[in-house]
DNA sequence: CCAAAAAGAGAGCACCGCTCTTGCACGGGA
DNA sequence: TCCCGTGCAAGAGCGGTGCTCTCTTTTTGG
């Protein structure tokens, strides 16, 4: 993995680097269904056909930009958490989501990637579930500490759902109250609609101080989780 | 528009509408990525080039096929709308949010091309812009009939965020109180990220009883547009 | 009844993903 | 140090795409 044993698997892993760097920055400018492989080689100064002694097929390369983008925008998020270890939960919730939003504003092409319409019949490999889940961590852990810390608003499920609650906080966060862990799940899938609707230009003509409006918006997801205002 | 002036006139309705309807086909089988004009053009014996009499490019059947999902599922929330007439508001808002959502479990690939990532460089014409808005107009009639009748919960708004309510409230309801609004397109947008996140598969191996999972998640939405439980 | 408009057919262009074959140049074992 | 095998780039080519252009046929309306 990080040994580079010879100076062929050294440029194999430049080479590499290289290509998924031309196809993000095509993806940044045209979008995930213009980005051509061909184009990619044609702006690398190679043939098409070298390309794929490097991803299998397209999909293939699409799949490590998936991921890359998974980890980059977990990786903001963690950054935004230890940015934030000194200020209550709540707060720190509302930079999180915060960072969230900013990163898809920063990166649509990506955001739309991962969190857009997936291919159809497109099915993530195990790689990509785990980058993916970085983010919901970050989530988890804000509230995780709130619960060990300052204390959790209580919550109710009906009974109906009872079960499925334990199931989830089982899986998720087994020192969670159940109830917490559904709002937990809701919230991020609630989240995601926020950042959405206006990265896909739903809020076109609706929202137009987007910035606060999202602020508020976070500040009422980190209460649903019963986060409550310090 | 509805005037059948000429036998050639009813044919090319005909023609167009069978067009759609081939498209439409090839969609929900191969979602939209795959569509391709020489297809629909091949199921219906026509040659490609035929085909841009009726549609002058891809883009302007994507955009049709659009326009008939925004009122597929705005029709739908609306029957479900009329068939809730006699239950309080909170019931009726719940009724309509599983009518979004089971559409968007009928139709993954109608709901992916109208709420997942748009086409790059795509933007919306007005047509599509008026078919978008029924589901929002059905959710905002609802608690339209709760401020007027049982009454509607009280919801604040930080400062800062007071003019930006007042616009909105001025432009889509004006006879709502500004919070209201504020939490309605909120809500609004979440409702589509809980449905978005089944539909394109982020509940996997997290949300197993979808079902009640979202209907919870939906009252929970209901409550916090001050849709009062009865 | 005939000119004009509409519609279909076909060839063709540029591009795409992907495959296969062919040379070549380099790197590691002898 | 040499040399062979291997990894890589190059090129041609296949079937597909959206879209344009021209040509012919059909229908319509004055």
């Amino acid at each position: 993995m990080s040994t580079p044993q010879g100076a062929r698997a050294r440029a194999r892993q430049e080479v590499t680097a290289a290509i998924k760097e031309a196809a993000r920055r095509q993806l940044a400018e045209e979008g995930a269904a213009k980005l051509s492989l061909r184009a990619v080689a044609r702006e690398l100064g190679m043939v098409s056909s070298a390309l794929y002694r490097y991803f299998p097929s397209r999909d293939d390369l699409l799949t490590a930009l998936i991921i890359d983008a998974y980890d980059s925008l977990g990786a903001a998020s963690e950054r935004a958490r230890d940015a934030a270890c000194d200020v209550p939960p709540p707060a720190r919730w509302i930079a999180v989501c915060e960072t969230v939003r900013g990163w898809a504003l920063a990166h649509p092409h990506e955001y739309a990637l991962i969190y857009g319409s997936p291919v159809p019949g497109y099915s993530a490999p195990d790689t990509t579930v785990r980058a993916a889940a970085r983010v919901g961590l970050v989530l988890i852990g804000i509230v995780r500490d709130a619960h060990l810390g300052p204390g959790l608003a209580g919550l109710s499920v009906p009974a109906g759902l009872r079960p499925e609650a334990e199931r989830m906080a089982a899986d998720l966060a087994p020192d969670l109250p159940p109830e917490a862990a559904v709002a937990l799940v809701a919230a991020w899938a609630q989240l995601f609609g926020l950042v959405g609707f206006e990265i896909f230009g739903q809020f076109n003509r609706v929202v137009e101080d987007r910035e606060a409006f999202f602020r508020h918006a976070a500040g009422r997801l980190a209460e649903g989780v019963g986060l409550t205002a310090a």
